[in-house]
DNA sequence: TCATAAATGCAGAAATATCAGCATTTGTAA
DNA sequence: TTACAAATGCTGATATTTCTGCATTTATGA
């Protein structure tokens, strides 16, 4: 297969395995072939896992540095940046897009509490957003 | 494949086509085989489409109810807890399983204007939580 | 009623993803 | 420097996913 030289391929043109590597990419920031073999559901072999990670760098979406012997993982893009691209996604996907939605939601659960200076965070963050 | 019949399959377990229909049936709530076919990337043909929708039926991910001649197809749990679930996981991957961090993210973007009505909503989820 | 259009059901071909195994390279420490 | 352990690179086998094509069923309306 060929890959873009220019832009990462899009998250929803993953195989399964590729979307659990990035999965765990994505909560660690960065990772062995190794580490990523352990989190892996159903557990692969590490050779398999080699062989998958090479295809996530050959897509652009890893890209592997070497340590001493061994190669780490880590995004190509920030985690930033992926992170808020999978937060509207889940926005479009479920809240209408509207972040208001989300949030009443995230609020709305029963079964959350949210430590007291987090609440006064985020009464802090709504004042600005007003100010402004 | 044999699937189970008392639970759905989990969330990293699905092909990349699979995940792009439930994708769209959780925005859309319910659509027809055509209607899916034309919301997916790349658009495969109708025969495919109901190809992969009768394996999601099987996987009890979806169920389907005759409509006159067609089929409609629907989540086979309800959107909510669907919802529930990948908010969950979002906030697992990225946010460290913190909900404040994920708001404070969803108020930091600089692009993001919430509108006054919204902002007032969220002050009386606050307060909410604060006093119970 | 019956011709037709529009949908389904299914079998298996084709494409893609996943994996194992082994030769090779690399770092380490004796 | 050299033996060894630990990693990589790569090839091709296997398994799964994806898709096509066609026979069959179903609703519609002339």
């Amino acid at each position: 297969m060929q890959y873009f030289q220019h832009m990462a391929v899009k998250d929803d043109q993953l195989s399964k395995r590729e979307r659990q590597a990035m999965d765990i990419v994505y909560r660690l920031g960065k990772a062995t072939a190794e580490e990523i073999q352990e989190e892996m559901p159903d557990s692969p072999s590490y050779s398999a896992v080699r062989a998958l990670l090479s295809i996530l760098v050959g897509k652009k979406l890893l890209k592997h540095t070497r340590e001493s012997r061994r190669y780490v993982y880590e995004l190509a893009i920030s985690r930033e940046k992926a992170r808020d691209t999978a937060l509207r996604k889940l926005m479009r996907t479920f809240f209408d897009g509207s972040p208001g939605k989300l949030m009443a939601s995230l609020l709305d659960a029963k079964d959350r509490k949210l430590p007291p200076e987090e609440i006064a965070a985020i009464r802090k963050l709504l004042d600005e957003q007003q100010s402004s």
